[in-house]
Parts: structure tokens; sequence; C-alpha cells
DNA sequence: TCTTAGCACTCTCTTTTGATGAGTGCTAAG
DNA sequence: CTTAGCACTCATCAAAAGAGAGTGCTAAGA
């Protein structure tokens, strides 16, 4: 275990660099970080925490710059809780006060408050929505042959698309699909839909065999497009005022992986409930990501996990700061959820 | 007007620009493109068209580069209209044969072609959605306390959120409900409901004053917050594949401006119903986008304008074949629109 | 009159060189 | 164990030199 001074050493190295993104040298520390002792004794220190590998040295005569190690240890015992500026505490509330309540809009609220107060890009993992419980199903009649497909699950997802409808269907024809449907339905996921079900509906509608048959096919695509948790990503051009991602060249390779949801959602996996993920670098599996950390936790309706929340930035982040911002916007996030959606 | 030779140095040297990113110098357009006269004549006839103002030199030893006015006169006269390759038409085909056929999802589809097949950016532009007629409002009671509020407007857009209710009121009263207002309020656009509507509602409603009252607050709100076009923009990271925008501070600034919407707009109300049309560089208003192009087209229902789409790329853009594609894809989107909300 | 070969000239880009300075490691004295 | 002192390393910056691409001009040829 590092001794009381080489912790000191070791965090003001780590606070001095994700200031300043330059290799910090054992004179800054001295003048800087009032820890008493002289140039040379810092040295010596940041002699000792290289060899132990919490520090690197980008060439022989720059600064020292933190190793994941370092970062590690920082982030698990040096860094201090931070709290938010009362202006940021504002808008938090203020982005979840607005009138409309849909999950959808609530995300991209959360996107973008994350991304303005943290100056990072976010990114949202949504529930698997195939395997949540489907709630309602509606067609709604629009003009000529066509009508909204709408399909509601348990955890306040709706989704919705146009179809095709023999023009000689009436709304009230339709109104009796929907509730057939949906009396046939609710309460389960698409994967428990099993065959039975199916020729169940088929029965009770007889009449309308071919538009069930259609129906059921796109109910089927919808949930089936939807079989992974949905990604949403926001903030990404705030990459580009990182220091560390000027060459363009770093930059496009963490957009073009950031572009792949696939890959955003193994990132995300690590994140377990109740509580605050921080994976840096090395740390994660994707290689073109590994000079970024991520912050993630998860969101819930009552005691049930819906979503995941990853914040991605440079290692040399600033966690503490972010941490807190993240865990601030969880907590309302899941508070306003669990008042909408309800339990 | 430009004689023949001088059409023909001009269009080599776009095109060779257009292709390399280069400055063109006398020696190459003799070589590469048989125009069967020297570079030194070559020489001379830039040395004309420089002073007519279609060429720029960056300085006075490098070759030639085109200016708006010469990449005006490409586009006006000289360029053929380019055919897309199998594949691309293939992609755009295959992209529209979805079933889900929600118009969000068409735009976004229509955007992802497009940045796809020409590697620039995409940006669209939805209709005034508080200038639509209302079609229907529905009211679907969820559980518990919360009901799902649908707004469906003419031209197939479909908006929603989830609303408290009274706990008392059932699901049939919100039927009744959901009639009365579709029933007062069809047909209107958001501007034309006026004071007596809504007290006419209230009238027939006068049981659920109250509810009726915050529900057309909403409704308000939803349509106002739609009261300006809607904007997407996709393709947002191929900017960095241009080498004009290697430098960052040239791709931010784009991408700050590309991020306000009202920017957006402001571009692409020069696109006219009908055809296509280009902005040349400093031809667009807005400076930040003055090293851009824009290509823009209207696309319809009917014979209704919908919306407008415009893609965005360096001034060099390729401009016959992003006018193929754009001139195709237009017409993809126009006809499934019209298959799809139908007239 | 138009075209073209030839040539001097210009200017960017790349490479080289040298100076600067931040920072290190080591040593020896306190 | 701490620290002043010093030699050493190496990135960075600026100036200098060299190369090369391209030009404009001139004069001769068609």
């Amino acid at each position: 275990m590092l001794d009381e001074r080489k912790q000191r050493v070791l965090e003001a190295i780590i606070e001095d660099y994700i200031l300043t993104a330059l290799p910090v040298g054992s004179r800054t520390i001295a003048r800087k970080y009032g820890l008493g002792v002289s140039s040379a004794t810092i040295r010596n220190e940041m002699a000792d925490l290289e060899e132990m590998g919490y520090l690197e040295q980008p060439h022989t005569s720059a600064g020292r710059v933190p190793s994941d190690k370092g970062y590690r240890f920082y982030v698990d015992w040096l860094m201090k809780s931070a709290s938010l500026s009362e202006e940021h505490l504002r808008r938090i509330q203020q982005g979840y006060q607005k009138k409309a309540r849909e999950i959808e809009s609530l995300i991209q609220e959360t996107i973008k408050v994350l991304s303005e107060i943290t100056d990072y890009m976010t990114v949202v993992l949504g529930p698997q929505i195939s395997r949540t419980k489907l709630e309602q199903i509606h067609f709604l009649k629009l003009s000529g042959n066509s009508a909204l497909f709408v399909v509601v699950t348990t955890v306040g997802f709706v989704d919705k698309c146009i179809v095709d409808i023999p023009e000689s269907i009436t709304p009230e024809e339709l109104e009796l699909i929907s509730e057939v449907m949906t009396h046939h339905l609710k309460g389960k996921s698409m994967e428990d839909v099993t065959r039975s079900t199916l020729s169940d509906i088929r029965m009770d509608l007889g009449k309308y065999q071919e538009f069930i048959a259609a129906s059921l096919d796109l109910l089927e695509y919808l949930l089936n497009q939807r079989k992974e948790e949905r990604v949403w990503v926001g903030g990404k051009t705030k990459i580009l005022n990182q220091p560390e991602f000027q060459s363009i060249e770093k930059a496009r390779a963490v957009f073009s992986v950031i572009d792949q949801e696939k890959v955003v959602r193994d990132l995300l996996s690590a994140a377990t409930p109740g509580s605050i993920h921080v994976s840096i670098g090395g740390e994660n599996r994707i290689e073109e990501v590994q000079d970024c950390s991520l912050i993630s936790a998860t969101f819930r309706i009552g005691t049930e996990t819906y979503g995941k929340i990853g914040i991605i930035g440079p290692k040399r982040m600033d966690y503490s700061h972010t941490v807190a911002a993240l865990e601030c916007v969880e907590k309302a996030l899941s508070e306003v959820l669990c008042r909408v959606i309800g339990a």
C-alpha cells in the first residue's frame, strides 16, 4: 500500500493532469500543492510511484502522467466526492420539469443534461423491449386504407407505425380487433407469445384472418426490431473539445466505434445496479476506446432496473464531478420515471 | 461567355480538384485530360479564367482552385448528370422496403441512405406541425393514474406523451373525451383553434372541466413544441473524412452551426419545390458554412410540399453524383409517403 | 494570330540544425 | 531521510536550407 505522502503526491499529480492535460513535473507539485517538501523529494516519490506502476513517463525528460492503475487508485481511494454547483442542480431539476413525460423525451433530456454539465459524451441503453410485457394494442383508423398501429408495453414504451388495412374494415371492427389482441397478448412478452396464443387470436378473429396474420407479423417485426436494448448517444462532438482528441484520427476511431450499437451495449454491460461503475482506459475491452474512461450507472423504475447511462470521456476526465453529476441525474430520472410510468 | 476550350479547361480543373482536393496545375490538365494542347496554352487559359473570376490561386506558385463563380458555372452549364450505380440504386430501394412505415423512420432511413451513398452530412426538415390539421386525439388508459395521449395530424405525424389523469376517470369516459375532442378539433390546425372552440369543448365536457383544461394545455404545449419545422441531422461525422476539415477548428465551426436548428432552417429555406437547388460556398448566408455547399430538394405527398432534404459537403463536393442521389432518394421517398400517408 | 518550348522566378513544404527549457536522475552534504 | 546542485535527456520551436511544383514571360514557330 502507498504511504500517506505517496498518496498525496499521486493525488496532486492526477488532479493537476486532469486540469491541464500536460505531463506533471516535480517542481509543479512542490510549488502548487503545499506538501512541505522540496521538488527533489517529490522526484524520488515520483520515481517510486512510477516503479510501482501508478505513473508513466511519456519520455525521459518529461513529467509524469497517471497510468490506468494510478487512475484506478485515485478513483477507489483518493477521490473526494464532489457536490454539484447550484447552477447544475438547477439545470437538472429544470430539465425534468417539462410537461411532456414520454420515456423517449426523458431519455433525450437526460443525455442533453449530462452532456451539458459534464462536457463529455453520453450514451443511454434502454430496456430490451422484446422482454417486457405487452400492455395494450391499438389500431386507430386513419384516412383511407391506413391505420395507426400502437403497441404499449408495461415499461412505458410506446411504439407505433402506420399499416395498410383493408378498405372494408370499419373503425368499430378495428376497435374489436384491438380488444381481442390486447386481451390475448396482455401480460405476455414477445418471447412468451406461443403458437397457441397466435392461433387463439386467429380463432377469435377468423373473419379477419389475413389482416390479423399481417398484424401479428408486424408486431413481431416491431418487437424484434427492438430485440436488443435500444441505444441513444448524445454530445458526441464534445469529444473534439478534449486536447487528447485533437488529432482527428483518434476522434474518428472513437466515433466509428460508438456508432456501432453493439459495442455500446458491450461497454455498458459492466454497469451493475445500485452503484456507479467506473471503467478506466484499458479496463474497457474495446480497443478503440482504451484512451477513454466510462462512468456508468443504472436507472430504474421502483426497484426494477430499466436502463443504463454511460458517460464517456478521456481517461483524464474529471471523475469526481462526473460521478456526482451522474448520481444526481440518475436519481432524478429514476424518480420521474417512477412517478410517470409508475409501479 | 466562355469559349469552348475555356469551358473544357474549367471543367477539367474542377473535376480534378473534386477528386484530389489539391490545387490543379497546368501540367496535370495537359497530361491527364486530353485537350490536345500544351501546358503553356492551358496556362494562358487559366490566367484568363482567373482574371474572369472562375479560378483562384491560393498563392503565386500553386495551381488553381475553382472559385464560387467557377463552381456555379460548372453546376449550371458543364456538369453532366450522373447516374447512380446499381449498388446504390439497390441500397435505396431496399431502404424503403422495410415494413414499418412510420414517418419518423422513413426520414431516419432517408438520412441514413443519403449519408451512406454520398458520404456527406444530411439534414431533413419536416413540416410545421402546428400548421397541419389535427386528425385524431386519443387517450389510452394506462395503469393507475396515467394515460397515453396520442395526437395524429393529417400529414401522418403522430405525437404522443404520457399524462396524469384523475384516478377516477374510467376508460369509457376517456373514450368519450377522446371523441368529443376529436370532433371539435378535427380539421383544425393549432393556429385555428380559437377561444370559442375551446369553450365549446369545455361546454360539452363540463364534468371533466379540470382534466380537459389540462389536456388542452398539453395539446398546445405539444404542438407549440413543434411550432417550427422539425430538424433531423445525420452523417455528421462524415465531415471529418473531408481533407478540408482536418483542422478540427473548421469541423467544430460547422458542427456548432449545424447543431442550431434555426440555422438549418435558414439554410434550407432556399430549397424550392420541384427542383434541386444548389447553394455554393458564399451563396450561403451563414458565415460558418461558407466553405460548404448545400444541395437541397423538397419532398412531397402528392402535390403538397412536405419537407426538405439537404446535403452538406465541402464546396469541392461531387455535385453530379450527389444531385443524382438526392433526386433518386427524393423520388423514392415521395412515392412511399404518398402510398403510406396517402392523399 | 495562336501555340509552344524554354527559362527564370516564386512560394510552399519538408528537412535540418541549433538553441531553449522543462524535467529527470544521481550524488553528496545537511 | 531530505535537499541543493549539477549533468544529462529530449521535446519543442524557430530559423535556414533545399527541393519541387507551378507560374509568367519571352521569343520562335505554325
